[in-house]
DNA sequence: AAGACGGGGGT
DNA sequence: ACCCCAGTCTT
C-alpha cells in the first residue's frame, strides 16, 4: 500500500506530534508509565468514550491502586464497580489477567507486545498501546480513530470491518511510526482521530494535513472510512418473574453464554412473541402457576425496550408477591432471596437496576 | 469470515 | 433511526 508520496513518514509524524503538543487533552493515564494503570485505562476505553470511561478509571485506581489489589478482589466486587460500562467480559478478563500477572509474573506486566498479546482481554490494539506507552516499543496501536485518520488522509477505501483491513491499516501505520518516540506517535494518532478528525464534521479547515488529505481534497470525509452496514438487530421478548417475599427479591447470577454473563437478574422466560396474558406465561413456564398459587401476581406496568449492539430486548416484569407461608426452598436452582442492602451490592444489568429503582424500591 | 458482546451520546 | 465509541473473543 503506497502512502502519500508528498508527505514523507517523517513529515507526517512530526506534523502529527506538533499538533498533539498543542491540542491534546489532559487525561490522568497520560501522567504515568505504570503499565498497570495504562492497562486499566486501555481495557476500560475499549469501545468506550473517554468521557464515559474516565469516572470508572478514577474509581478503579482508587479502589485498586496496584495489580495486587485487583488480583485480591472478588470477581463480583469488580463487576459491581464495572456496572454500567457494558461488555462485561472485559471486567472478567481483566480480573483474570490481574491474577495471572501476580501469579506468573510477580506482579510485573510482561514488557513486550508479543507477551502482552497472550493475556486475556489484550488484543492487538491494547498490546501495542501498552507496549508503546509503558515500554517504548515501536509497534503501531491501531484503533477506530486510527482507521479513520488513515482512511481519510491516504484515501484507503477498504471496509474497516473486513478481515484484510486490520493488516492493511496496521501496515500503513507501521510505515509512519517513528522509532525514537512511538509512544507519543500512537497517543497522537488516537487523539487526533478523537478530537480533530472526528467521525462527523471533522474540522478540516484547521487541520494541519488538509493539503495532503485525500478526503479533504475530494470532499470525501463523510464516505471515509468505509464501514459496511451492520446486520439488523434481533428482537427478543423477555418476561421476568420477580419473586418477592417480605420485601426480598429472588435473584441469581447469570452463567449462560448470553448477554450479561456474571451479572444478576430474575427468573427469566423467553418467548418468540411478546407475552400479554398471565395464561400465556403459565403455559410457557409451568412453575409460574405454582408460584401464583402461593401468592399474587401483578401484571407488567410497562414494556422496557433495551438496546444492545445486536439485540433489541422487549422486557416485561411480572411481580409475584409470595405469601408469608410460602416455602422458600421451592426456589429454582441457583436462586436466593436478597434484601435491598444486598441487592445494591450485586452487579446488575442497567435494565434490572432501573426496574428495581423505578418499581420496587421507589 | 462473521457474530456476539453494553451502554451512552450525538445528529 | 442510525452512527460511533482507545476492541476482543468465539465459532
Amino acid at each position: 500500500m503506497p502512502i502519500n508520496t508528498v508527505l514523507s513518514p517523517t513529515d507526517f509524524s512530526r506534523t502529527l506530534i506538533r499538533w498533539y503538543h498543542r491540542h491534546h487533552r489532559d487525561l490522568p493515564w497520560r501522567h504515568t508509565t505504570d503499565p498497570y494503570k495504562i492497562w486499566l485505562s486501555e481495557i476500560i476505553l475499549q469501545q468506550t468514550r473517554v468521557v464515559q470511561g474516565l469516572p470508572y478509571y478514577l474509581r478503579f485506581v482508587e479502589q485498586y491502586p496496584t495489580v495486587f489489589d485487583l488480583a485480591r478482589a472478588d470477581e463480583q466486587e469488580v463487576l459491581r464497580l464495572w456496572q454500567g460500562l457494558g461488555y462485561y467480559s472485559r471486567a472478567r478478563n481483566m480480573h483474570r489477567t490481574a491474577r495471572q500477572v501476580v501469579d506468573e509474573y510477580g506482579g510485573n506486566f510482561p514488557p513486550t507486545y508479543a507477551q502482552l498479546l497472550e493475556l486475556k482481554g489484550i488484543g492487538q490494539y491494547t498490546a501495542a498501546a501498552i507496549a508503546s506507552f509503558a515500554f517504548g516499543e515501536a509497534v503501531p496501536a491501531v484503533d477506530g480513530n486510527v482507521y479513520r485518520v488513515l482512511a481519510r488522509i491516504f484515501g484507503i477505501k477498504t471496509d474497516i470491518l473486513s478481515s484484510p483491513a486490520k493488516k492493511e491499516f496496521t501496515a500503513v501505520a507501521r510505515q509512519l511510526i517513528p522509532a525514537d518516540d512511538p509512544a507519543t506517535f500512537n497517543q497522537a494518532m488516537i487523539e487526533f482521530g478523537a478530537i480533530q478528525c472526528q467521525p462527523v464534521a471533522p474540522d478540516c479547515l484547521l487541520c494541519p494535513f488538509n493539503q495532503h488529505c485525500y478526503a479533504f481534497q475530494h470532499g470525501a470525509q463523510a464516505r471515509l472510512p468505509v464501514k459496511a452496514r451492520k446486520a439488523k438487530v434481533r428482537d427478543r421478548y423477555l418476561s421476568y418473574l420477580v419473586l418477592e417475599k417480605n420485601g426480598r427479591l429472588a435473584m441469581r447470577q447469570r452463567t449462560a453464554k448470553d448477554v450479561w454473563q456474571g451479572l444478576y437478574d430474575f427468573f427469566l422466560v423467553e418467548s418468540p412473541e411478546p407475552i400479554d396474558e398471565a395464561d400465556e406465561l403459565y403455559a410457557q413456564e409451568t412453575a409460574a402457576a405454582d408460584w401464583l398459587a402461593a401468592g399474587r401476581v401483578e401484571l407488567p406496568q410497562k414494556t422496557y425496550v433495551h438496546l444492545l449492539s445486536h439485540q433489541k430486548l422487549h422486557v416485561r416484569f411480572w411481580r409475584i408477591v409470595l405469601d408469608e407461608a410460602a416455602d422458600e426452598n421451592e426456589l429454582p436452582e441457583g436462586f436466593s432471596f436478597y434484601q435491598w442492602s444486598e441487592i445494591d451490592d450485586l452487579p446488575k444489568p442497567i435494565l434490572i437496576d432501573t426496574f428495581i429503582k423505578e418499581q420496587v424500591f421507589n
